[in-house]
DNA sequence: TATTATTTTGCAACATTATTGCAAATTTAA
DNA sequence: TTAAATTTGCAATAATGTTGCAAAATAATA
């Protein structure tokens, strides 16, 4: 599915810096800061265009988000079945201490885990950090 | 273990503002954020010496990070057992979507994930959001 | 296709958050 | 008590994030 595609499916009006941030995404191997994307977009856009971008494609589960510890939410695109409010990515994330890249382990699934009695779970974040393949 | 004797237990000058940051955590039911602290101090110290106190209490093992998705790292007390560069802090955090507190839940310890081939694991970071024991 | 309605964008202005250098103050070591 | 080392606060600066609004682009309608 193209970018175009993507965002009908979604309802999103097609313009301009959509598009060149869906392809971004698509290129990417691994998940993007907002900053890494402004300076892909070398100028083209807004730095507004692009918070609101994020946003929306948040909202619509076309991207979901990672969280960090260094103040910078890293942002990565859904699978399939994502839609407005109900996103489905419960898989791990990989951050690589040597390529600096965060990656979707799409395949590996978070693990369940068995909270204290009256704790009631939605949703699990999983972060592993380590050395990733490709810098083995 | 009072503020006092974990400043010299980790070897660090006993200063007003490192023992003010100590007392508002050990106060604190759960984590805190940069400006958590910030605004517990009422002004009594600097903007700066907050940033470089939590610095400097991460690096020691004092406090650990705990990544979110709102650019807001929340900062949380170490068991004994964290040493200088070195974290044992492998249990699960909280995030009550009511009461908005982060906790660290000590007794549920983050279950292990298999890795693909190649992926060499070094820290995982779980976060699990739902309604806590309080506010259910 | 031409016109209109709706949405999105860029800009400016502003707010918040984070970093750095440096002299004064505090703490520790001698 | 004095000297050395560390820490602090301030100022300046940078980086990041938000809002209102008019112009531009897109989508809906005729
Ligand atoms: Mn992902
Ligand atoms: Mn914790
Ligand atoms: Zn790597
Ligand atoms: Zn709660």
């Amino acid at each position: 599915m193209n970018a175009q595609d993507i965002l009908k499916k979604y309802q999103l009006s097609v313009t301009d810096s959509r598009l060149s941030v869906l392809q971004i995404f698509m290129q990417a191997g691994g998940a993007l800061s907002h900053s890494d994307i402004e300076s892909r977009l070398k100028g083209f856009h807004d730095r507004v265009t692009v918070y609101r971008t994020l946003q929306t494609f948040a909202e619509k589960g076309i991207i979901h988000q990672i969280p960090t510890i260094d103040n910078a939410v890293l942002y990565a695109l859904c699978k399939e079945d994502c839609t407005d409010g109900h996103h489905h990515d419960n898989h791990v994330h990989f951050l690589c201490t040597e390529c600096e890249i965060t990656t979707c382990l799409d395949e590996v699934v978070v693990p369940v885990v068995k909270l204290p009695r009256g704790f009631r779970q939605n949703d699990v974040k999983m972060i592993v950090t380590g050395v990733c393949k490709s810098c083995k």
